[in-house]
DNA sequence: TTAATATGAAAGCATGTACTTGCATGTTGG
DNA sequence: CCAACATGCAAGTACATGCTTTCATATTAA
């Protein structure tokens, strides 16, 4: 990937991220990205294509990969810190734009399967971690999936909460949101 | 309200909710409200102006106001489950979309009030309620405030991953996640 | 009956959009 | 030095967009 090329992706994404797909043009792609217009389609055989690279770069993801679930300490409590924290330090509020503004319809047949891989990494990990404690016997046997599920959409509802609506809606600070959710599920896990 | 001014606002949330506002044109509007264009711009001063006046109707909301939460039985687990399923059989996939519509830049700052009504029922119903349950005596003193935003995380998670992947993320049902996500925040309230 | 009102039909306007073309200029590797 | 290459510049194309105008035709209310 040539620099230029790079600089066109970088202003279509965070663009994208600021107006959605639809609203940005291209003439403002080439604005941002200091280059001509005409320069975005010698590289890009279209609006559409810069976006979906984008959308292809891990620097334009999250990063929200299985690995990063892996300081696993076998203490259900700090474990599932870890995994709200993880999440949540990644998905920042832009991040959370962005995954919005590639839900467009235009896009959103190519863009699916990426943007659910950020969900898929959580519960596959989180299920396996809960197995594997269980198999340790250090927590009784429970639906793990449902489990996985609950502590995922608490954490993917408070990281969309806060980028939507900031302090606006709940003064809740992150640390004592994890603190205190994660608490619950421990108790409710262990009993 | 005219037949004809509902029929365009209908059209409009319609397709808002369908590609998006930008991606909604005032021909299609006419379109599908079976109208002429420029009737749109005799009822309305701009398409803008249709949308806004869709967003403030009770029937483009998704319904979810204080008064919905209101079957309480004083029984922690029923009364959790009843305000979960309230807002889950309230908010269909229809609703999140058109929701992720009324978002676009170019209205968000006059929508943004109308979308944050839904969290802040739930939230302040459900802590009111955990209080509630408190001062009678029924569960132990706890940081109510956060509890009730890990429910409603919970609660807006399932609903909004459910709306934009389906069964291709989980299979798990609404009433089993449900149930079992209550059983473990039961416990861990009660502990 | 008459006058106001609601709507349609059709054309149009000014602007914006994604994308293209032709040519000039500068940089670079052999 | 020269040929290839990347890029800028300026103009343009074909079409879509939100919105307007003019005129005709129904329906309704006094």
């Amino acid at each position: 990937m040539d620099e230029t090329s790079q600089k066109i992706i970088d202003a279509a994404m965070a663009l994208v991220r600021d107006k959605g797909y639809v609203a940005t043009t291209t003439k403002e792609i080439a604005k941002e990205a200091g280059v001509n217009e005409c320069t975005l389609f010698r590289k890009f055989k279209s609006k559409k294509d810069i976006v979906l690279q984008g959308a292809n770069q891990a620097g334009w993801r999250a990063n929200v990969v299985p690995e990063i679930f892996e300081n696993i300490e076998w203490d259900l409590q700090k474990d599932l810190e870890m995994f709200m924290r993880a999440y949540i330090d990644r998905m920042t509020p832009d991040f959370v734009n962005l995954s919005i503004g590639l839900r467009a319809p235009q896009l959103y047949e190519e863009t699916r399967q990426l943007i659910m891989k950020v969900p898929q990494a959580f519960l596959v990990t989180c299920t396996d971690y809960l197995n594997k404690m269980c198999a340790m016997g250090k927590i009784p046997k429970k639906d793990f999936q449902t489990l996985a599920l609950t502590v995922f959409s608490a954490t993917f509802g408070y990281t969309f909460l806060q980028a939507s609506f900031g302090k606006e809606l709940t003064d809740i600070e992150k640390d004592e949101y994890i603190k205190e959710s994660v608490q619950m599920f421990v108790k409710g896990i262990n009993q």
